[in-house]
Order: C-alpha cells, then sequence, then structure tokens
DNA sequence: TGCACCCATTGAAATGCATCAAGCCAGCGC
DNA sequence: GCGCTGGCTTGATGCATTTCAATGGGTGCA
C-alpha cells in the first residue's frame, strides 16, 4: 500500500486525481470537472451539468505539488481558492513570537483559502505534507460566475459557512478537551473524510507528522506521541509510525465524545 | 455613565440604535440603513446609496431582545443572518457533556448567524447579554440582491471570511497562549472594537460575566479573576467588577503579543 | 557503508491551571 | 432591616501537560 503511493509520487503527471489502487494509476492529468472522481464532495456539487462546464471553465489546474512546496503563504495577494484534488495541505500561520499555529488539513475534495477574501491577502500559509494536485479557482471569475449561477453563490456560502462551523468545533476541542480527546477526535475526523472518499475508515496513513498534529491540536509532540502509545496498549489504535490502524471505533468515540460529522 | 445605561434599558423602545451619549436617546425606532450610525463598519459598507435603498427594504427591525432572550438556538432552522444594532450577543454551543462553549461576542455593527448556512440550521444558540437590538437579514433576499448586487456579494463574501480569520485568531490564542495572555488579547479586542465604534478604547464596561469570558477563552471563572487582579496589581488594568480601564495599553499588548486589528 | 538529520518515543521533573473550598459583596424580595 | 442568591475573589492542593533530556529508528546522501 505503501509503495503504491510512492510509486505514485514519482510519477506526478498520473498520480493528479487520486491514486488509491494498486493498479497504475491512469487518471487524466486534464480531467474536467465533469468526470472528476471528488465532483460529489467538492465544489460543482448541487451544479446542473451545464453548469459544471462553466465552472470548469474557469478552473486552472496547474502542475502538482512537491513535498514542502507551498500553495501560497501568509499576506500574499489573495487571487484564487483551492481545490484539493490529491494529496494533503496544511495551512498554518506564524506567530508573532515565531511559532507555527497549525489551522487546518485539506484533503482531497475539500476547498482551502477562503480566509484570504476579507483582506483580499491570505492569513495564512498553505503548504504540501506530500505531492498533492489542486484545482485554482480565480475568485474573481468565482464571483462573476456566482452572480450567474445562483447555486453556485449558495454552494460557496455554504462551504464559506462550513469552514466557520468547522473551526468552531476545533475551538471547542482546544478548550475543553484533554489531550486523548483532541487525538480521537482528530482521528476520527480523518477516518470520516476518508470514507467519504470511498477509502478504508479504519485503516489509513496519516500525513501530517506528530509534531503537526500536536500544533493543530495545541499540544507538544510528546504528549502526543504518549497518547498514541497509550490508545495502543489499550487496543483501541494499532499505530505504526504514520499508519494508522482503528481497532475499536466504539472506544475511541467514547473517548472523542465529541461527534464527528461526515456530510 | 452607567446609569445612563441602566435608564436606556428601561426604555428599550428608544434605545435601538446605540445609546452612547449622556443625553436622552432620541434614535428612531426604525432607523433606516440610510442613516444608522453604524453603517460603515456593518453590511451596508461598500455599498452604493442606491443599493442600500434595496438592502434596507429587505431588512427586518423587531422589537428588542431583553437580557437573557434567545436570538435562535442550536439546530433551529436557518432563516437569517443578525446585525447587532445594540447591545451585545453572545454565541454559543453546548458540548456534547452538557458543558457551555462560547464562541463568540458580537457588538454592534457585527453580524452573526452564518454558520447556519451550511446545514441550514443554526450551529449554535445566541442569546441577549444585554438589552439588545438587531436587524434581521432574511438570508433567501440576502441571497437574490446579492446576485443583483455584486459589492453586496463580495461584502457578505468578506463578512464569513472574516469570521474564519477570528476563529482562526482565537484557536492560536485557545492553544498556544497563556491564561494572562488570552485575556489580554480579549481586552485589547473589546478596546479595539469600542473604538471603532467611536467609544473609549481606555475604558468600558464588559457586558459578559466572568464565567462567559473563562468559556470564551478556555479558562476557568477562578483563572480570569485571578488574572484580572494581577493585571491590577501591576498597573496595567484597573478593574472595578465589571468597569474595566486600561491604564497602560503598551504593556497590555506586551503581554497579548497577538496584534489586535481594528479595520 | 556510514554519517547526519529528522522524527518519534520514553522517562523524570517542573509548572500552570483546574479543582475544591471558603468568604466577600451587591442586589433584591420579603 | 434581614436573609437570600448569584457573581466575584482569594487561598490551598492536585493533576494533566509541558519541559528537559536521552535514546532509537528511518531516510537521504556522500
Amino acid at each position: 500500500m505503501q509503495a503504491v503511493r510512492e510509486e505514485c509520487m514519482t510519477i506526478p503527471v498520473e498520480q493528479v486525481s487520486e491514486c488509491t489502487t494498486p493498479r497504475r494509476c491512469t487518471h487524466d492529468y486534464q480531467v474536467s470537472c465533469q468526470n472528476c472522481r471528488l465532483g460529489s464532495i467538492c465544489l460543482p456539487l448541487a451544479l446542473e451539468s451545464d453548469d459544471i462546464v462553466e465552472l470548469d471553465n474557469i478552473v486552472q489546474r496547474g502542475r502538482p505539488l512537491q513535498k514542502g512546496d507551498h500553495l501560497y503563504r501568509e499576506a500574499d495577494e489573495f487571487t484564487s481558492v483551492y481545490a484539493v484534488r490529491s494529496g494533503t495541505i496544511k495551512a498554518y500561520r506564524v506567530t508573532d513570537d515565531g511559532r507555527e499555529q497549525v489551522t487546518g488539513f485539506y484533503f482531497p475534495g475539500e476547498v482551502l483559502g477562503m480566509d484570504g477574501i476579507s483582506k483580499n491577502a491570505h492569513a495564512c500559509s498553505a503548504k504540501a505534507l506530500e505531492t498533492a494536485a489542486v484545482c485554482e479557482i480565480p475568485f474573481s471569475s468565482l464571483e462573476q460566475l456566482s452572480v450567474q449561477l445562483p447555486n453556485l453563490q449558495r454552494h460557496f456560502f455554504q462551504l464559506m459557512s462550513r469552514e466557520i462551523t468547522e473551526d468552531q468545533q476545533l475551538i471547542t476541542l482546544l478548550s475543553k478537551n484533554t489531550a486523548e480527546e483532541r487525538i480521537a477526535a482528530l482521528m476520527l475526523s480523518v477516518s470520516s473524510r476518508n470514507a467519504r472518499r470511498k477509502l478504508s475508515a479504519t485503516q489509513f496513513r496519516l500525513p501530517m507528522s506528530r509534531i503537526d498534529i500536536g500544533n493543530y491540536l495545541g499540544l507538544t509532540v510528546e504528549t502526543v506521541s504518549r497518547v498514541f502509545s497509550r490508545l495502543q496498549k489499550l487496543d483501541i489504535l494499532r499505530v505504526s509510525n504514520k499508519e494508522i490502524e482503528i481497532v475499536d471505533v466504539a472506544k475511541l468515540q467514547d473517548i472523542a465524545k465529541v461527534i464527528i460529522e461526515d456530510n
């Protein structure tokens, strides 16, 4: 499984749309919105097929990002929002005293960059955690198209609203929950987002480092590591470096308390 | 000063638009967007005067809320967003184990309720911390009008984006900062939001209780209280119950580290 | 093959905040 | 006035997580 991913990563041209099968990826580099596997969980949701063509026309598909490449940086001029097609993107900001705060992880089908709208400059940086491909959606075009397609406007409002509610869930998590609860909630979140993409909900590879996890959840690396060890000892998780297997979903949900939604 | 506010609160009909002068409030109950004092920091920002009339037509101004009244509750059907005209609104959600998490405080000129768009149901509850008046903006009308007025669409996108960046700032605060830093940041935030409304940036009355502050900042009441005492002892703040005076802004900023923006 | 580097794990000690507990003060109804 | 209640403050103690420190394992490169 891991070998396949590695293979994929050496053939960026071929793994633009998500590569999940053990077979060699055959996705077209320039796959359109109409036949993108992610369609139903990405922007085109709720659009008529004629409308999707119009959306497709404004979407720009650039070269894949290599691990560590930046999609944009804090304070960069805001021009576009981005839909992830493959790989994982980490959004983060640097605090005044130089430390990093991870504000989100974006998986295929998810849209990022909307924080830049308010000031016309990105409020955070976005960096690829692994080889990744994104669709760039120029915001001015999106605005214009939204005026013609009320469904698109609606959908984009919903996307932004969703970002808000997710941030608020994270706020609650950080404010009220223990280290164990936070980790459990994150694992369930990754799990359900995997399931949404028809991948395994119980076995997956975390694309981010322990440092990133800790940073996102307001914990130190050491605490993250300890919690993983503890959950493994309790036969709730099986952890091998970045490979995670959820052995006991019920117990994990019990620990997380937070209900992880996946729509 | 406090006496005036009290007077105002007994005459709700008259204090709909913000009451800040020692004189008896003379604001019209049905003040329109065109001549609302908050115009420049509320939705109509960036609209032509003709457009403001159109916006004004869809805005509904109901009876003021009394302290403790709910504007909406979690899971209520989402129909409108709300602009605060006077008073303060607290947004909060109840966690699965019954505890409360305050997600935001909304002052005059600020817009709330956008979290409800994604699921067509409110993701949190909103409650008046004191007598408050709000403008209700039916979302379907706003959507329709946005299609006609690209500036309005843009502005609403910006409002939502702003909510996202503010939530992310809170995430950083909760994840990285000490109790002292969090309180300092909140005081500076209230201060700058007051200044935006041409009120004193150094002397104000906190509309929320210590419990709410703690809840918002992920701290217990006791810690909040201790921090206030400490900051008072250091001659940075003067605290008398809910009345706050910022004695040393520089030191407060120094503690907060976070740069509080006010645009 | 071996070195260097980064990431992850584990242990021991330190600490900031929560928890528990008691007391104070203001407002309010009786 | 009296006693009640709710919000706020202050002190003593405990604990979860951080901090400091050391070690191990994987990966890339010479």
